[in-house]
RNA sequence: GUGAGCGUAGCUCAGCUGGUAGAGCGCUGGACUGUGGAUCCAGUCGUCGGGGGUUCAAGUCCCCUCGCUCACCCCA
């Protein structure tokens, strides 16, 4: 029998290595302009960090892949990037150093979870967060230069749902008021909703379910019971958005599913997607630093999804994506002639020009044809008699056209194959 | 964890109410022995996901199992 790749996990191939490549590169260079630097972290921690951080009642918390080790520690794969990042924040005293840290990350993630389009158990994320600073005009930057990522690649249709969740004064309010509100139609909501009516009452609000959805809309926002801080916190990120001509969705019913978050939330989504539509979601998590043994400093971050965000990006503009540029393709007649291929391959290669000799010595005919089937452009024929009158045959597979190059004429010609 | 749909050739799929597998594409070769893509000809193509059961007979019916896909839950 043969093996296959475990559940939820896929190879990817040099096709979609490029596309990684490319917007991880593209999100390093946009990234650094605003003053982030890349930070790398364990792909595994200790499982109790997370348990502290994503919160372990969460299904994120129970989706961990955790495993114990040859000395009985209890570890996990990471799921998410931000807790991990706090524990480095820690581990090397950042905080006494500078007063605000920002760094930015990319890699894979892991949960255990049932995968369906556009999710996965091993999936990569691309993120940002900052440790330090609490200023609204920070979430505005953040938000900002999410967006200009996805200008840089071209993804242009796309949504900002934002809202805010207040902070750890304000946001029980709230929680106490929908307790309050929703307990005489406790019996109308669907069964998921009434056990989140006890274990995560926010996330009532963006159930997709008709009904619930009816009593909900009823339901005052949260915009209503935030404390003076948060209000005024919220009123500025809102009003810088607009002033940037940033456009955005206020959804008072968006609720993140990690515990740590407080205050500005935001998803953006694509109309791409499906049920899994979004592929970038972040906000601010004021206590999480503290909560993990820290100073009390603020923080933001968000995450890009990216199997999600190259989901999109194939749906709405596959040929903006990068493609493998084919080599020029060296085709050798006889196998005593090889030492000539191989060298008018070097001559080529050492111009920079991607070379790849078939080494088959097959017919002329069956050799084009594997060069057909690689989509190559520039073709090299040495045979007996070019070798004899030391040249060689370019041909164009476009256009079928042939040139007859001397040797030494190969470095002069190479600069057309360049073009 | 829950639900639905689906697993037949390398790929896309057909196979009616059971009678021991088919098409197209691809691939290989030839027509064209040093010139690819078009056309024609020939050839290659299968443990019918796996296991068990019913039956004279199972790709087809039943059970179990594995996997894929989508949705729910949840989330990037």
């Amino acid at each position: 029998m043969m093996i296959h790749s475990p559940r939820g996990v896929e190879d990817i191939l040099p096709q979609k290595v490029l596309q990684y490549q490319w917007i991880e590169k593209e999100a390093s260079s946009l990234f650094s302009l605003y003053g982030y630097e890349e930070i790398r972290t364990p792909i595994f921690e200790k499982t109790e960090l997370f348990h502290r951080s994503v919160g372990k009642e969460t299904d994120t918390g129970k989706q961990m892949y955790t495993f114990l080790d040859k000395k009985g520690r209890t570890l996990s794969l990471r799921p998410e990037a931000t807790a991990s990042i706090v524990r480095a924040y820690l581990e090397h005293n950042i905080f006494t150093k500078s007063r605000e840290w920002r760094v930015w990350y990319a890699g894979p993630m892991f949960r255990y979870e049932r995968p369906q389009a556009a999710r996965l158990r091993e999936f990569r994320q691309i993120g940002i967060e900052v440790i330090g600073e609490g200023s609204p005009y920070l979430d505005i930057e953040v938000i900002e230069m999410a967006l200009k990522f996805f200008e840089r690649i071209q993804l242009t249709k796309l949504q900002i749902q934002l809202n805010s969740i207040g902070c750890k004064r304000c946001r029980p309010l709230y929680e106490k008021e929908l307790r309050n509100s929703l307990k005489k139609d406790l019996k109308n909501l669907c069964p998921i909703c009434q056990r989140r009516y006890q274990s995560n009452i926010l996330r009532i609000l963006d159930c997709k379910k008709e009904g619930c959805q009816s009593i909900t809309r009823k339901l005052p926002p949260v915009e209503n019971y935030l404390c003076p801080d948060c209000q005024s916190h919220f009123k500025k990120v809102k009003e810088g958005l607009r002033e940037l001509h940033i456009s955005f969705t206020l959804n008072p019913y968006l609720v993140r599913g990690l515990d740590y978050y407080t205050q500005t939330i935001f998803e953006i989504i694509s109309p791409h997607l499906g049920a899994q539509n979004t592929f970038c979601a972040g906000g601010r998590y004021n206590d999480l630093v503290e909560e993990l043994g820290g100073p009390p400093v603020p923080a933001i971050g968000f995450s890009i999804g990216e199997e999600r965000l190259l989901l999109a990006l194939r749906k709405e503009k596959e040929s903006s994506l990068p493609q493998i540029s084919p080599p020029v393709y060296i085709i050798i007649i006889g196998e005593e002639n090889y030492k000539w291929g191989y060298k008018i391959a070097n001559s080529l290669r050492s111009k920079k020009i991607k070379t790849k000799i078939n080494f088959s010595f097959k017919s002329l005919s069956s050799q084009l044809k594997e060069a057909n089937r690689e989509k190559v452009q520039w073709v090299v024929i040495i045979g007996q008699e070019e070798v004899q009158k030391k040249k060689v045959i370019f041909r164009n597979m476009d256009s079928g056209k042939q040139w007859e190059v001397l040797w030494k004429e190969i470095d002069k010609f190479s600069k057309k194959i360049g073009s």
